[in-house]
DNA sequence: CGACACTTTGAAGACGATCAACGCCGGTGG
DNA sequence: CCACCGGCGTTGATCGTCTTCAAAGTGTCG
């Protein structure tokens, strides 16, 4: 069987050669997951490492009093359990279940384990991964204290819009409102409530349907409230993008 | 000059020989920071790579509206600028200034890049930091959005007591409340108002001393709101403590 | 003693959560 | 073909919590 293309593209295996990747690759199977199929539970013990090929994925949690939030949607190119291998915990510390129809490729969690000691170029790019996953999730947590649910959905539609590679000019939610929501940890009426009222801020969205039409009132909005302004690479991508009538994508 | 005794303890160093780590420590310089005193500001070019041997160092960012929040309080044995380096970024994503009088070990930013590459130990190590420091950052976040003031209070001051080793029968907050506040994205006056609220729940709270006085009001308080429950390590190590008469510390 | 930083307390206001009702749509079954 | 249902989203009203503004209290240090 041939390896999906996807892994050729993973800064993964970035700085590997392609045969070293492809024996990698090797030891793994691909696997198709339904839609609303769980992968794993919260407390399942770890025995896999995943790199998901396409559809999405969603991890999860819930508290004891019943409330499910949802700490990741993960898509094409994004990898599950790294975490929990990396630290040698033996449970799974989320829940995860198929948003939409998914592939992912699965290996034994004592593969990344060895590979990673045995790879020097795994383990520093599995360095990067980390350091710029804590990175965006620091600056996530800081937004909740700092900024309102608006300017909050803003940063979300936007970090959509770049990750997806959509037109900033109209694109479609890619997820349910009710999952986006739970995402960034808030209730389905405020997000609702708060779709239609960023319209004031420059951006209109209609259904599922999202458009940036003011991205300078978005940018006063916002950027007030957020300190790394200079940083914040998805509103410079779409800025960029407006600017150049569309399409330039971001490294 | 022999090097600081923190250094045998640090995870960092885990695994590496004694002399290995004493040769990797040479290239580094003792420095000394005054309270109050900047280390370096948002946006300064990475240059240093630190480990912190005593004192304490916040990690801060302003937004332009003039907010400041503090994103972390380091301490003995943390490490600074791992983060900015390990992603080959320019520019330091924080400020950070003593909030004690502070030593650290001062390295220039390539001796980690280069090390991490010549010792696997250490690269090995780096990503189970950096695992577990995302953890610990995801599951903040998630209380931001899950938990009450109050209940975000209390999951901090258990953290307090485990972290520095306190007598959670008694013990005085390490640090200003004001710091302490916005260390977890709340206003002075909430976090005032909050420490004298929850002696309803078990702790007592006089001045800067803590008491925790009845560890299960505390958790059927806080718990039902957590969804790591079982994984709540600074709980359970606090109430551990207090069954046992204190004094058994974590791993 | 007085200045200043830090903290507490009070009152008012804003914002998001919660509860409840309704609209919309696709699917199923009679 | 229509009736009914259930999932999903919207809208309205109310409530609690946190922020904000203001003022006063506490402590330390010259």
């Amino acid at each position: 069987m041939t390896s999906p293309k996807i892994v050729s593209t993973l800064p993964l295996f970035k700085g590997l050669s392609p045969e070293a990747r492809d024996a990698l690759v090797q030891a793994g199977r691909i696997r198709r997951i339904e839609i609303d199929e769980r992968l794993f539970s919260y407390g399942d013990p770890v025995k896999n490492f995943y790199v998901l090929c396409s559809g999405a994925i969603k991890l999860y949690r819930q508290t004891p009093n019943g409330h499910e939030t949802t700490a990741e949607v993960l898509i094409a190119g994004d990898t599950i359990g790294e975490n929990e291998i990396m630290q040698s915990l033996t449970s799974y510390q989320y829940s995860a279940s198929a948003v939409k129809e998914t592939t992912l490729l699965e290996f034994p969690s004592s593969w990344l384990k060895e590979n990673s000691k045995k790879h020097q170029e795994l383990s520093l790019n599995l360095l990067t991964l980390f350091a710029r996953r804590l990175n965006m999730t620091a600056i996530e947590a800081e937004h909740k204290s700092t900024m309102s649910a608006a300017q909050q959905v803003i940063c979300f539609l936007e970090k959509i819009c770049v990750l997806h590679d959509f037109d900033p000019r109209g694109f479609e939610l890619p997820y349910s409102k009710t999952l986006i929501a739970s995402r960034l940890g808030m209730e389905l009426e405020t997000f609702s409530r708060t779709l239609s009222r960023i319209r004031e801020h420059g951006i209109l969205v209609k259904g599922t349907t999202v458009c940036f039409q003011d991205i300078d009132a978005v940018e006063t909005f916002v950027c007030g409230d957020c300190s790394v302004s200079g940083n914040c690479l998805e509103h410079q991508a779409i800025k960029a993008r407006l600017k150049n009538g569309q399409s330039i994508s971001v490294a």
